[in-house]
DNA sequence: CAGTATCCTCTAAGATACTG
DNA sequence: CAGTATCTTAGAGGATACTG
């Protein structure tokens, strides 16, 4: 999880905002909640959707989304392991989220992504 | 802004999400443009909304918020200095966003911003 | 297959002091 | 009033190698 914000202070009514963002800020964070929206996907699923992301980050990513109980890791006891990764309910609900970031970024971002 | 992300490869459908949020992401962004769609601001203004904020980052903030062009500085000549920070059209529309990120966390994550 | 373990870099963010 | 200029630090993110 990225750093905790206003934690201090009396919170103005912009908090929720910088706490809804610190969870799904995070550079992999939207696009792999993006793609459990669609489906249930194991790890290296999940890898070949991101080839640019390491094992490592991926897994840092999947265990802070889990910390927040955004996605649910279910272990399946067997070898080769086998570990799926799906959305809570509560993750489920960020997808209204997710999606008007997504289309604000579709209507305003063409061609100014850099 | 924060680092671009995904720059090298094809973009994915989640792309945008990041792009946008590469926009709002910055610790104070969100409270920044939140403070704005109610009205337009000066820089002290600002600065006594978030007692926490350095004026060092307000400024970059600010700036940030500038470059993309989702904020309009606007500077009158006079002594002593004054700064007026306003929506351009493109940051008021991302009201709708900032709002559904607000609503997100008004409704999950009462008593859990830690 | 689904991870850890190390080591490293870069920069967002903060503290503090100064200024046209 | 509305900023710069320096200096510092924490931690996000990455590269690479190894493993039950």
């Amino acid at each position: 999880m990225p750093r905790i914000r206003h934690q201090n202070f009396e919170c103005n009514a912009g908090c929720p905002v910088e706490g809804t963002l610190n969870l799904i800020d995070g550079k992999w964070k939207g696009v792999i909640l993006y793609h459990l929206f669609e489906k249930t996907l194991r790890f290296n699923e999940l890898r070949r959707r991101f080839p640019d992301i390491t094992q490592r980050m991926l897994t840092k990513q999947l265990r802070e989304l889990e910390k927040n109980e955004l996605i649910i890791r279910k272990v399946y006891p067997v070898i080769p392991p086998k570990v799926e990764y799906s959305l809570s309910e509560r993750g489920r609900s960020l997808e209204p989220v997710i999606m008007a970031l997504k289309n604000w970024g579709d209507t305003y971002l063409v061609d100014k992504l850099e």
